[in-house]
RNA sequence: UCCCCGAUAGCUCAACGGUAGAGCAUCUGACUGUUAAUCAGAGGGUUCGUGGUUCGAAUCCACGUCGGGGAGCCA
């Protein structure tokens, strides 16, 4: 025999009059007496489920009465359309059969603190607004994957584990690795994609990268998801069109599909449709300008001299000054790393690009054009202060039919913190990894 | 690493130098249209830890622990 239900709460419109059988946990119960209405979740969406003293046995309201929230049970009646009903129709109950008690569970429908919600991450995915948000997640990354490959991408995943630190700058987790000394959790796949452009022209990497930094802020996770697409031939501005591209297709597709999840976290969807291409471009020397002329509209955004790096107030301003995200390219090529195109024109700035979401979330996106001669590239290595033995495999990829190339990493819960209108990084990921939270 | 803030019932908070409180949750009872149900009753405390000031500390001070927000860094 199975436990299976015979439909899923999603589809119970297909099933009006007709008795069906659902399984699923108990959202919410209201005990009128003899009347018990009771919220059933089955993870594609959310029932009332009505059982009347007169109507089902005496055995099946007594095991109706001892559900209390998240017991998970298996219902069986009638589908009637009701316009009292959220979603126009509940289920007539007929039988009950409680499958796993729960008792005393500690998320209520009020007000929890951030702290306990966090102690109870694996309860609290459970909930309305969570399960909305992770549904937003998981259709932002099939998005992604199904439009890059319709555009002839295939993926190709990068190593977690590696040798040496790709970037050079940035702080990383260690870890021992037998004989071989010290290995490292990636911080980028960006490195390893480029081996796999020369090798089929489009690809791009999609997986879990980590930064050690001792970052506090809403936007930093230490763990967190990074698509990283790179295109043979491509230049700066086939890179930036890519980008404006992808990003409006993303958010168009979740729009379409995940409406009722953006209604349950009151996302003004208005703001979303703007996001078409073109994206503004504004150049790094004209930001200096732009943020010279609208000193004192956010704090910190303070005047800066040619060869600053922008801080996140910066970017806040930046970005505040336009309905859709926003390029901001050709910084100094000495505040970027040290892959990136010289501009031909002036070699001082490099051929690169942030793209700054809308409404304070920063930075979705960090992509450049690669240098593509190998001398260059080593010199640029040894000018970082690099071992240049470390990379021979990475300059073996100009040795060997080099060609002009470009290529982004896009940070997929900054994307859904903003998509949703989520204040922080945390609820966007199942399990988030945070400098004060590795539990649960 | 630096700056700011917080920790009191299971949860969210109040009490701010003088007897430890409320709402929700839990338990008991009532109720056939609830959806954060409503009404009546009950139980529930190492006030984060250590030390100090005081006749007296949840309250003031110091240190510590845990957590929150921000900077830097970045996706």
């Amino acid at each position: 025999m199975s436990l299976l239900p015979t439909t899923s709460i999603a589809a119970i419109a297909g099933y009006a009059d007709q008795t069906v059988t659902l399984a699923g946990w108990v959202y919410h119960k209201t005990d009128k007496g003899k009347l018990i209405f009771i919220q059933l979740r089955d993870g594609s969406g959310t029932l009332q489920c009505v059982v009347s003293k007169k109507q089902v046995p005496e055995a099946a309201f007594a095991a109706a009465q001892q559900l209390t929230q998240e017991s998970s049970c298996r219902m069986t009646g009638l589908v009637r359309a009701d316009a009292r009903a959220a979603g126009g129709f509940e289920l007539d109950v007929q039988a009950v059969q409680l499958v796993g008690a729960s008792p005393d569970y500690p998320i209520s429908p009020k007000d929890h603190g951030v702290e306990f919600l966090m102690e109870h991450r694996q309860l609290w995915v459970r909930s309305a607004r969570q399960h909305a948000l992770l549904r937003v997640r998981a259709e932002v990354i099939a998005a992604a994957q199904e439009w890059l490959n319709a555009q002839g991408f295939i993926r190709f995943d990068s190593p977690i584990l590696t040798a040496t630190a790709a970037e050079g700058t940035s702080n990383l987790f260690a870890t021992e690795y037998f004989d071989l000394g010290t290995a490292y959790l990636a911080q980028t796949g960006q490195l390893y994609v480029e081996a796999g452009m020369m090798a089929f022209g489009k690809v791009y990497c999609f997986g879990p990268t980590f930064r050690a930094e001792k970052s506090k802020t809403r936007r930093h996770l230490t763990e967190f998801w990074m698509l990283e697409p790179e295109v043979a031939f491509a230049t700066h501005d086939d890179n930036l069109r890519l980008q404006e591209d992808f990003v409006s297709a993303l958010v168009q597709r979740v729009i379409e599909r995940r409406s009722a999840d953006l209604q349950v976290l009151e996302r003004d969807t208005s703001i979303l449709a703007r996001c078409l291409p073109p994206f503004p471009r504004i150049s790094y020397d004209d930001a200096l300008k732009l943020i010279e002329a609208n000193q004192g509209a956010i704090e910190g955004a303070t005047p800066l001299t040619w060869g600053d790096d922008l801080g996140a107030p910066h970017e806040q301003l930046i970005a505040s000054q336009f309905d859709r995200p926003v390029f901001v390219e050709r910084y100094p090529a000495a505040l970027k790393a040290f892959y990136m195109q010289p501009d031909p024109q002036r070699p001082e700035v490099a051929l690169c690009a942030d793209l700054l979401a809308p409404e304070g979330y920063g930075e979705i996106i960090g992509g450049s054009e690669r240098i593509h001669d190998a001398a260059l590239l080593e010199q640029r290595i040894r000018d970082h202060g690099l071992s240049v033995e470390a990379y021979q495999w990475y300059l073996d990829l100009r040795r060997y039919g080099t060609v002009p190339h470009s290529g982004f990493g896009m940070g997929i819960e900054r994307v859904v913190a903003w998509i949703t209108g989520t204040r922080h990084i945390r609820e966007t990921i199942p399990f988030p990894r945070m400098l004060y939270r590795i539990y649960p």
